[in-house]
DNA sequence: ATAACATATCAAAAATATTTGATACGAGGT
DNA sequence: ACCTCGTATCAAATATTTTTGATATGTTAT
């Protein structure tokens, strides 16, 4: 079982590698197929198959199979939640209240 | 050297982690010094002080020394940037031009 | 100056992630 | 049915990250 933390984790794994950045920007250009990520950066075929899967499972990208060809693009609702993920963590929390500590 | 996509990568291993994701949701209730953290998480000193300094490095966490203690808050400005970035990240570039790829 | 304390750093061990090559699987064409 | 091609999966090798315990550094109190 995952706890909320992992859940949350996951979705940041596609931002903390620098080949899923490169291959993120290369989505940002507009759907891709497999075959032609593959000639554009330094993998191997099965290389490229983890991180698409990683990608995948962290919402940002989305996958749809074309014959025996599989193409991927940006999710604009995984990368909303992403970001408002993002925010949520990041702001400061009213509802727990400030605690001192460490007196000189 | 390291590449604009390490770069990039390191501001979100604030995010892809488990433990860290914990600490920043202690932060979210205000600046914290390191020995309040240690007492509310299960890790040893050593360990803070390791994910401390990927939090302060990936911009998303500030500290502050007072005396012989660490004080650790959220900083308004790394997190505002991440959240730039990771927008900047997921966002069509118009500029590319769609390809076609893979013709049945 | 010495002692006590908070935190950082180091090095080794352990855990996890990534790469690589081999193989499996599913789709299309013959 | 059989072959070929694109992709996924597996297992082993490798690399990177995380944990742990020991030690170093800097600060305060005596």
């Amino acid at each position: 079982m995952a706890t909320i933390y992992e859940e949350q984790a996951k979705v940041f794994k596609a931002f903390c590698d620098d080949k899923r950045l490169r291959i993120l920007e290369l989505l940002r250009g507009g759907e891709k197929c497999a075959c032609v990520l593959l000639e554009q950066l330094d993998l191997g075929q099965s290389g490229l198959s983890y991180h698409m899967k990683i990608l995948v499972e962290s919402g940002v990208v989305e996958s749809r199979q074309e014959g025996k060809w599989t193409h991927y693009k940006i999710s604009e609702k995984g990368s909303a939640y992403a970001a408002d993920l993002l925010k949520q963590l990041t702001t400061p929390n009213t509802v727990t209240e400030e605690n001192i500590c460490c007196k000189k």
